[in-house]
DNA sequence: TAGCGAACTGAATTTTTATTCATTGCTGCA
DNA sequence: TGCAGCAATGAATAAAAATTCAGTTCGCTA
């Protein structure tokens, strides 16, 4: 009885405060109940499951898979963009914009950015970036050199420079190949004054934008040039390497590969990665499923950028709608 | 595009601020967004519907109902108590237990209470009153006399002695019949101080509590003596008088019915029942339907308290279960 | 291509809500 | 019957959220 009285209270205060959209001290006044009251008894409206919050999602997002992902793989953020068909071409688009439109919400100022320079994801998501209105400001450092392939080696440049330009930034060039010829050529390239200054601020970048490679010749590696040749590619296999991040290959749990390949390569380490307050990974497509997953596994990334195809994979469910 | 992500944001920070109750502070500073951004996302969130409050109504609470009759009748408030089943007794106990706890919550300092003495309501409603803890201090003033019948003055002495003491008032008691038997008769009554006194107090009154009585020989009435002959009941009738509050009478449309009647009765006036600040009507049942109907269409009542079978009766819809 | 107005933004401020704190009455137990 | 502990309350205060304000940008129009 008692009881039931309460309740009534409790649930027309609810309709005030809720649907009529009245203040608690308004509720107070008409009900002559002190406003410390009213919000106690809203509170125990909730306890009670007197009113029940919903989320409506929205057509296009995937919550459901974000947290999915997030939970699984212990990730910061995880961003599952829609997508029309499961295609590279669409899911570099759609994966792309989210990226952009990630970067312009969150981007601090006076922040460093890393980006890795062989990426189409990446490249996608320059281009989908309108120029950061408010004062984000920053550097922009490179953290994977160019392609031996000049046509390539302009696209890492454009890349970075344009992104810095976009963001307001100082670009900070890595002026050397991402894959030396030997040791001894990255010994020597590593000589050089600018490549070393733009090494040294890899330890300073506070947010990375990487890609993440599988370990096959993609279509962009493929037509750049012979980064690596059949045998490489073989012993890479052969070593358990599933996936990289600037070229700095893990095996499909995560844990590094060390092979002859990675004293050839111009790029930040994966601990100096680690190092980052972010690192955003932005890949999807079946094609690296494996790639993506052991980087999760290796926890070399904080938030990933993926689409909704690539991100029921990854949780072994069917995508969305 | 754009449009989509903007959506995934204000899902997610929905998310966090509905699902795992992060503060507006707390997702700005993981967002990088401005905490008065987040407040007008999340804003947003409300006007697209991606946020969805619904209210989960109690077992026993009829908040339809209530509003039904707020808005029909114009009420300030309407209380509908859940109640066994559609009979008098159960009726009884369900409208007083509920218009106590009214009382008990929404009683103001210094209010002054008049209390109208022959309704089996207002009884009950005393009879399951608590004593009021908090300093709820008042005056009770009787509204309308008591009755011939020497029994059920005792009733009217207790139900306004009880009433004071319970709120730890001064009461004030009417001590004259209701009905004096002639107009000279009442005009005598009149005459007495404390009558007078008493009368006075009644512009003074804040919170009426009142009965709503049908034309018809109700058992109460029917028992406690010879109030109106049955020649005067068939007058009243004839009259189109269809209810009445402290033996003031109403047509079926709320208009006042004035008859000889009027000039022996010993209670507040409509009138004077106006100027209260609150006038609340307790009364259920399938008896009174029309009088209450008759009572509501008057306005003299502000705030409604009755059962869920007479309010689905008022409403012309069938009661909730 | 300059100028105008609408739309956004973050800092500061106001408004609203939640919580703390001191008090009080009640309950159960000695 | 008296007292300790508990629950509930309102006033005061702290915390959180909404809004104002001032400054920008951006898209149009002239």
């Amino acid at each position: 009885m008692a009881r039931t009285n309460e309740l009534r209270l409790i649930t027309r205060i609810t309709q005030m405060y809720y649907l009529e959209g009245l203040k608690q001290s308004q509720i107070s006044a008409i009900l002559n109940i002190s406003q410390a009251t009213i919000s106690r008894l809203l509170k125990r409206a909730m306890d009670e499951n007197i009113v029940r919050i919903t989320i409506n999602v929205p057509r296009g997002t995937f919550p459901d898979l974000e947290t999915g992902l997030r939970e699984r793989f212990g990730l910061k953020e995880a961003i599952v963009a829609e997508c029309g068909e499961d295609r590279e071409e669409s899911i570099l688009s759609a994966v792309g914009d989210a990226a952009a439109h990630f970067l312009s919400t969150t981007l601090n100022d006076r922040e460093v950015i890393g980006i890795s320079s062989w990426s189409a994801s990446l490249l996608r998501m320059v281009d989908s970036l309108h120029p950061l209105k408010r004062v984000k400001a920053a550097r922009v450092v490179q953290i994977l050199g160019g392609m031996g392939n000049p046509s390539v080696q302009v696209h890492a440049t454009h890349l970075t420079t344009r992104l810095a330009q976009l963001t307001g930034a100082q670009p900070q060039l890595l002026s050397a190949p991402g894959v030396a010829s030997s040791i001894e050529a990255r010994r020597a390239l590593l000589a050089d004054g600018f490549v070393q200054a733009t090494m040294d601020e890899f330890r300073d970048v506070s947010l990375a934008l990487v890609g993440i490679g599988a370990v096959e010749p993609s279509r962009m590696l493929a037509t750049s040039g012979n980064v690596f040749t059949p045998e490489e590619l073989q012993e890479l296999k052969d070593s358990g390497a599933e996936g990289d991040i600037c070229l700095r290959f893990f095996a499909a749990d995560g844990t590094p590969v060390r092979t002859p390949l990675d004293d050839r390569v111009i790029s930040i380490s994966l601990d100096e990665l680690k190092g980052a307050d972010r690192v955003v990974g932005i890949a999807g497509g079946a094609r690296k499923d494996r790639a993506i997953k052991a980087a999760l596994l290796g926890g070399y990334v904080d938030i990933l950028i993926t689409d909704k195809f690539t991100a029921g994979r990854l949780l072994g469910e069917p995508a969305g709608t």
